[in-house]
This record gives C-alpha cells, sequence and structure tokens, in this order.
DNA sequence: AACCGAGTACCAGATAGTGGTACGGATGCC
DNA sequence: GGCATCCGTACCACTATCTGGTACTCGGTT
C-alpha cells in the first residue's frame, strides 16, 4: 500500500529518461541473415510491434507456441506456418513443453493447452489481490481528476467499498472503506451491474426503492441502464445524494466477468455534463487497465 | 473418444524401444565446461531427474524462473540463487517474461506472476472437458479391473453421472450417463462429499433418508465418512442397492476443490474387502491421474 | 556512508539453437 | 490397395544466439 505512490513515479521517471538504449539493441539485432527478415516478417509478427529488443529467441518462439494455442487444438504444420518457424524447430519447442506440462498433444487433433497453465493460472490468481492491484491506477485518476476516488465489489445486493483515495477539492464525499451502498442508486453499484440481465435490474430496483433510495421512475432508470451496458460506463446524477454525481466503470477478471468497479465523485458543481462525458473515458480507462492486470484481455 | 487407447499403447510402445537417443544426448550435452556442471548440481534440479533431454535451455530456463514464483514474491538475486544461474542471465530471461506479461515487477518486492497467467489459466480451463480428460483414464481402470467405471459431477444435491463405461463381466449396472443418484448412498456421491462439513453431511443424509434412501444410522454413516475423508476413497456396501459394491475417489481441480469423482461398481460376488482395499488404491491413483491434467498438484 | 537491489551496457567465446533433410510408423482418404 | 498427411526421431553443419563475466548508475535502507 505504502509504496504504490512511490512506485508510480519511479517508473515514470525511469522510462522517460531517453537513454540509448534502443542504440544499443539495434546493433545487436542488425540481421546479417536476410532470410531469417523475411520469415519473420510473414509469420507472427504482423502487426507494426517494432519492438523486437530483449533477446532471448528462443524463450520468446517458446511462448509464442503456448499463445498459439489460444483458440483450440492446432497441428505441428499449422503452428510452424503460424509462427514463421521450421518444422523442426516448432517441434523441438512443443516437445519441450509438453514435457514441462505446458502444452499436451492428442494424436488426431494437435497440440493443446496443459494443466501446468491451469496451476500457474490458479496460483496466480490466488497471489492477486484487486485492491492492491488496482491502488495505482485510482491514485492516477484521483491525481488527474482531483475527485474522489473510489474502489468497490458486489457485495449480495450492495455494493462493498474496498478503497478510497479523497479529493483535493473542499467537498466533503461521506463513505468509508467497509460501507456498503445501494447498488441502483450509486455510479459505482450501477457499473457492477452493467452485464446483469434486465430482469434482475427490475428485483435490486424493487429492493432499492422499498428500502428507502430517493423515488425513481423505473422505465426511467432501465432507459439509462440499457445505455450506460452500451457504452461500459455508468453515472450517478445526484440520486443517491444531492449535490453529489459520479462517473464509474466496471473491472473485468480473466473470464471477462465483472469484479469490481471504479468511480469518481464530486459536487455537483464540478461535475457538468461535458466533464462527465470526458472523465467517462478516464475511468474507463483506468477500469480497463486494471482489467489487463487481472488478465483480460478483451 | 476413439484414439484414447490406442493413443495409450502407442506411447507404451515407443518409449520401451530402447534406441540410441540418450546416446546421441549424452554426446551433445558432454560438459566440456565444468563449471556449469557443478552450477547445475548446486542448483534446481535437486533431484535425481537425470532425464535432461530435449534442448531447448533458454526455454526451459525461462519456465523455471516462472515456476519460481510459486510461493510469492522473489527478488532477482534469490532468483539466480535458486536457479543457479548468473545476474545476468536470470535478468534477462526475467525481463523478457515481464515484456510478455508473464510476469510482474513491484519495487521493494520483487518478481511475481504476471497477468498473462491468469489469462492462460482462464482460457485453458474454457477449453478443458473433464468428459474427455478422464476419457482414457476410465478406460484404463475399466481394462484392469474389468468392472463398471463411473464418471460423475456435484449437481445441487445429488450426483450427475456424466460418463460410464460398462464392465466386462455379466452383471448389469442399471445406470446410464445423465442419471442423477442420491449422494448419501452411492460410493460416488459419498466420494463428492468427502472435503464437506459434518454439518452439511447431516442434512444431507437427512434429505436422502427422507426420500427413501435405504434406512442407516447416522452415526455408523458419519463415522464412515471420517475414514473415508482421511483416506481419501470411499466406499458403497449395498447401500445403495443389494449385492452392488462399489469403490470411489474424489477428482480435484487447480484450485484443490472436489471437481468429480470416479467409481468402479460390481456385484458384491466379486468386491471382497480385500479386493476392494486393492481397488481403492487403483481408484485414487486414476483419480490423483485426471487431477494432475486438472492443473492439481498436491 | 556503506550496502543492497535493480536496470543498463558491453563483450569475447562457444554453447546451444537453427533449419535442412530424411526415414518409419500410423492413420485416414480415395 | 495405394496415397497423402502428420508426427516422432535422428543427424548435422553453421553460426546466430546465449552465456556469464564485469562495471557503472540510480534509489532506497540501514
Amino acid at each position: 500500500m505504502v509504496h504504490a505512490v512511490s512506485q508510480m513515479s519511479v517508473i515514470l521517471a525511469v522510462t522517460e529518461i531517453p537513454y540509448y538504449g534502443k542504440e544499443c539493441y539495434k546493433m545487436r539485432n542488425a540481421p546479417s541473415n536476410p532470410d531469417l527478415v523475411a520469415r519473420k516478417v510473414a509469420g507472427a509478427s504482423v502487426e507494426g510491434e517494432a519492438k523486437a529488443s530483449t533477446g532471448s529467441q528462443t524463450l520468446l518462439r517458446g511462448l509464442d507456441v503456448i499463445e498459439a494455442m489460444g483458440d483450440g487444438p492446432v497441428t505441428l504444420p499449422d503452428l510452424a506456418v503460424r509462427l514463421g518457424l521450421t518444422r523442426s524447430t516448432t517441434h523441438r519447442l512443443a516437445t519441450a513443453l509438453i514435457e514441462r506440462r505446458y502444452l499436451t498433444f492428442t494424436p488426431r487433433l494437435g497440440y493443446q493447452f496443459g494443466p501446468k497453465l491451469l496451476e500457474l493460472g490458479f496460483l496466480a490468481q490466488r497471489q492477486t489481490d484487486i485492491v492492491q492491484v488496482a491502488r495505482p491506477h485510482l491514485e492516477e485518476l484521483a491525481a488527474t481528476t482531483e475527485d474522489t476516488v473510489h474502489l468497490g465489489v458486489l457485495d449480495g445486493e450492495r455494493a462493498l467499498y474496498l478503497d478510497k483515495i479523497a479529493g483535493r477539492r473542499r467537498v466533503d464525499i461521506r463513505s468509508r472503506v467497509g460501507d456498503r451502498h445501494p447498488l441502483t442508486s450509486t455510479g459505482l453499484g450501477k457499473a457492477l451491474l452493467i452485464d446483469h440481465a434486465p430482469e434482475n435490474w427490475a428485483v435490486l430496483f424493487a429492493q432499492d426503492q422499498a428500502a428507502g433510495a430517493p423515488a425513481m421512475d423505473y422505465a426511467v432508470w432501465e432507459g439509462r441502464m440499457r445505455a450506460y451496458a452500451q457504452s461500459g460506463h455508468s453515472f450517478d446524477l445526484e440520486e443517491n445524494e444531492d449535490l453529489i454525481r459520479c462517473v464509474a466503470a466496471p473491472i473485468r477478471g480473466a473470464g471477462g466477468a465483472i469484479v469490481a468497479a471504479i468511480s469518481v465523485s464530486s459536487a455537483a458543481q464540478y461535475m457538468s455534463d461535458d466533464r462527465m462525458a470526458d472523465l467517462a473515458q478516464d475511468v474507463r480507462d483506468a477500469a480497463g487497465a486494471v482489467s489487463r492486470e487481472l488478465g483480460w484481455s478483451g
């Protein structure tokens, strides 16, 4: 928790120093064999990555092999073509990966993901804590917006707040880590519900209304929710509390399911419609960054 | 499905042919540099594996780096020592893995699992079908025991049978894929419940009794269940059906949770107490093999 | 101030990887 | 029965690639 800010600045500082690293690598990778280059271009790296760099070819190629299983089993010739490698080389790499249980071979099907990936995936998941992963991004968001930022997850029929960074403005957002707020009247709660079925929305909405949430017409609310679901973010237009508006977006886990949400809240005077539209992009970006760190690739 | 048996025999046949492969590899790997050997022995490969073989050193070392994160963050010097590599080499590998998002670096902590592993783990899980994975092991079990083999999962408060291989004996086990059987009176069901809390056992037991399961004293039943939980397998001593006995064991997923179970059933006349004890080992082994293919490493 | 961790850089040497080619067994298609 | 694939295995010459030294900078900790 403590090191998060410094981490951010350190990384920024270091990567922004120009140095002369790239020059050196250009030299090392200078191709004396034109064939290789031609093959590589024709093969996997179709996109304009152009950042080859590091220099552990065998390892990188091996990882390419693993990742090539992304959409189902692959045969050896396919694999070789896809990666732009020889059958010889491809086979050597695949065999090594099978021995390590990263891949599996099934006779008339081809190569597939192996058990080791399940094992490592589980271990990684176990060692991953959303709060810790999200912290740096929350801080960046807080820094650029100067408003209060929240991180929350779905907890039954409420939104549980896991982290909070107070804004720099002189507005008071009454909330504490550990609080549980209504889902249908807060921006964060709505973001958590974006993927749910409308039938579910209706139930939760009715519950919140019965529990004393500010009165609201369901038709209007559902119309807005559909728009939120479409755009990937949600608003709170002083629905939960007078003079407080907020913008939120969902965080997705490796499977694509919504596992948390981020919101930026402030006094209505700082939250013009225009600014909220701008913020929506920032919040979506931050949530997307966290999602990617949780293994989501969509 | 069809290929399973042939695959088995093929592998056995091929690997048992002596050939002269090892000789060649010995030549290729013959160390002209004694230091390397010393370092390797002192390093990671403490166990007597002695099957170095394949020959994609860089890839294998890279995988070693990944797997070294198994129990929490590691610093670079630690990592280097653990793998028996130079700081130089270790750093190069780790950097490549970070670039590919297999690892993450956190300033005052060290290297850790990266998002890519979550991503791949999820994809692998998605592409893994228990029935398909278990098939070859069920077939092997059926072949060696000559009895009927079942694969089943927990489905609410019942055991759902997902696969069946009929035995070669002239006994009739009435069951079909898709059947849902009671949990507390079948071997397979009990195996699925082995990890549950005793309070849960009591509830399910009462339900089954009320639903017309053969009458049984709960104290006796729970006593047996505790023994089953201890030993990792379960029996059905003609509890569900007269003259039918069975031996079962649970299959665990990557997280260690029980995700399915295997059972071997036969007429009581073929199921002496001695034989059941022997079978318990076989069934546990088969279930263990499937578990390992599902990412379980315990 | 001294220490330790990480990132970056450079380099000489030779290991380890590459890509060709080839053969045999298995399987499925025609 | 032939014929075409696909995989495993093997061998080999070439050299690109990896390795393990060493060294310096920058931070943070003690």
